[in-house]
RNA sequence: CGCGGGGUAGAGCAGCUUGGUAGCUCGUCGGGCUCAUAACCCGGAGGCCGUCGGUUCAAAUCCGGCCCCCGCAA
């Protein structure tokens, strides 16, 4: 069970190590994007493409339907990933051996949807993957194995794809060895919650210090992506770096702008952009976007 | 039929309202200056103006269809 990109390598690795997979779950296809065009979720692509059968239930809760078929099968293990929908205890149960999830981040920090996103936000030095036992609360489960990363300058997006493919290998390890591994129960006390991110979220506020926005432009990169205002149009800023200086400028002013950067005002050190999308365009880098564009120094951004 | 912006040299843009030699910044190539340089100066190459059709003596420019990219919304 999985639906996003982040939890398709799982899903490959799991193929090619030989796993009998009978049934894939994901999530319902949505219409996104403009038109009203539906889109697969990336797993459904992925589980297509390998000739595996795909179920998509609306809703797993009290459905008699998903109980029976998933009875049916009679299955071992219980391999999630990112699917986005809670369990219930009732189906959790039906699983021979186990119900295994992978999340990531390091467990019991940052449970949730968006563990990754906020890794990078909260400034962490390290992050990782690891395989759980489900039980009916959100990442709350007994750890089975972990494995870490550093975070060093990586963006979300890295980061994920990064973790993806180590979340699988720790996936195909932990259903080997199942039986030689020791669940470890969670410390609660240290237990934070890493909520889902949206759009508004992302809007820069210029005042704070440099290294922090720095980090939430990190975090919201690709998605959904750090933003502020420019001539009455949104620019979204993908990557940056912190410039530490002493300024007097009022926060989210541009206060120098080279042949491949542009460097804006904060309410502590200053931000230099390189590569940034004005509504409208593509995203590029600062470079080709000053080559077509007129921005002079003093401009406000926000 | 959700709203809106856009497709013009390798990149980013202007030109379109008021049809008629294709322009700017950067990159690239050659030359020069310099101890030196991503700096500066001189010169060159590179574009069937997304696609199909219409109007016209003449279309990047006006009209219609189609394809693709992007912001918002969902």
């Amino acid at each position: 069970m999985g639906t996003p990109e982040i939890a398709v390598p799982s899903l490959k690795a799991l193929v090619e190590n030989g796993f009998d997979i009978p049934l894939v779950i994901t999530q319902p296809d949505k219409p996104k994007g403009r038109g009203q065009a539906v889109q697969y979720p990336p797993v459904k692509e992925y589980a297509l493409t390998a000739g595996l059968e795909v179920y998509q239930p609306e809703k797993i809760k009290n459905n008699t339907e998903v109980m029976e078929k998933l009875k049916s099968i009679s299955p071992d293990f219980f391999a999630v990933a990112a699917y986005g929908k809670i369990l219930p205890q009732e189906v959790l149960d039906i699983p021979k051996i186990a119900p295994v999830n992978v999340h990531f981040s390091l467990l019991p920090k940052y449970r949730g949807p968006a563990p990754v996103n906020w890794a990078i936000m909260n400034g962490e030095e390290e992050t990782g993957v690891d395989t759980m036992l489900m039980d009916a609360g959100m990442d709350t489960g007994d750890i089975l194995l972990t494995a870490k990363t550093p975070i060093l300058k990586k963006n979300a997006g890295e980061l994920a794809d990064e973790l993806a493919v180590t979340g699988a290998e720790l996936l195909i390890k932990t259903l080997n060895e199942f039986e030689s591994i020791t669940p470890i129960k969670q410390d609660n006390d240290k237990a934070t919650k890493a909520p889902m991110m949206n759009k508004e979220m992302g809007l820069i506020n210029w005042s704070q210090d440099a290294f922090q926005i720095e980090r939430m432009i990190r975090a919201f990169t690709p998605w959904p992506a750090s933003y502020s205002m420019l001539d009455n149009k949104k620019i979204k800023i993908f990557k940056s770096d912190v410039a530490e200086i002493n300024h007097n400028a009022a926060a989210g002013t541009i206060i120098d702008v080279d042949k491949d950067s542009i460097t804006v005002a904060c309410g502590n050190n200053a931000l230099k952009i390189f590569e940034l999308q004005l509504e409208g365009k593509k995203r590029m880098d600062t470079k080709s976007f000053l080559a077509g564009y007129k921005l002079e120094k003093g401009s406000l951004l926000g």
